[in-house]
DNA sequence: CCGAGTGTTCGTTCGACATCGAACACATTA
DNA sequence: TAATGTGTTCGATGTCGAACGAACACTCGG
């Protein structure tokens, strides 16, 4: 035993790691409820157009302070739309696609082709 | 034109008559919004199942009063979920099946085929 | 080691909405 | 006409969630 060396601890800021709900657990109400949110839609649509893994927590234009858009990330991964890795300093995303599409078949479809501007 | 007979006024408690919103003009935000509620869900499910304008408000099983009841109805007009006529005293829906579908593809689906018991 | 950068947690405030009771409006029936 | 049934509006209450600032934890570059 002897001092196990703290095996991967936990990075930036994050005394915790993300912890990930599978779409296929998340109730109907759930999803609706974290679409429900133009903000949160902003973030989806934003994290549809990019790459898997490209984009961190803070590099998106949304008009919320630091701690609204931690909370917004938080509720999208509970609602399994979104997976998060650490990657020394930032967190980086990745949007469950097929994963949250077989689940609830079009919701996504309807977030991501929602008209932007006014 | 004397006394021209009060073409078909407007009955049952309704001083005014139904206000309806065309789905295609519905943003999406409201959709899922309404949607969102369990207790409007409960409703558009029990709609679903029955034929078009077979249940009157009154006849819905859900654990709220006239009050809130009548509110429910009211944001899933104005979300274009359901259209409204007035019967005698009682006023009668239909669930706006395929014209919302069109609007929405699948959400409608999603809540129609969700899980009704815990 | 010290700063700057990234993201979370804590405690609070505020507005929106689900809920209710009471009063009202209209229809139907006795 | 009175009584009942159906549904709405009004005003008040309670709760939930979005938002914020400040403090904290961790990484990385000087």
């Amino acid at each position: 035993m002897a001092a196990q060396h703290r095996q991967q601890a936990t990075p930036a800021g994050h005394r915790t790691p993300p912890v990930h709900t599978d779409p296929r657990d998340v109730p109907l109400e759930a999803a609706l409820v974290a679409l429900g949110d133009p903000v949160r839609r902003s973030l989806v649509r934003e994290l549809a157009r990019a790459g898997e893994w490209e984009r961190s927590c803070g590099s998106f234009d949304v008009p919320v302070t630091k701690t609204t858009l931690s909370r917004h990330f938080a509720v999208l991964r509970e609602a399994g739309l979104l997976e998060q890795r650490d990657a020394g300093a930032k967190r980086l995303n990745r949007l469950r696609r097929t994963e949250f599409d077989a689940r609830f078949p079009g919701l996504l479809d309807l977030v991501v082709n929602e008209d932007e501007g006014g």
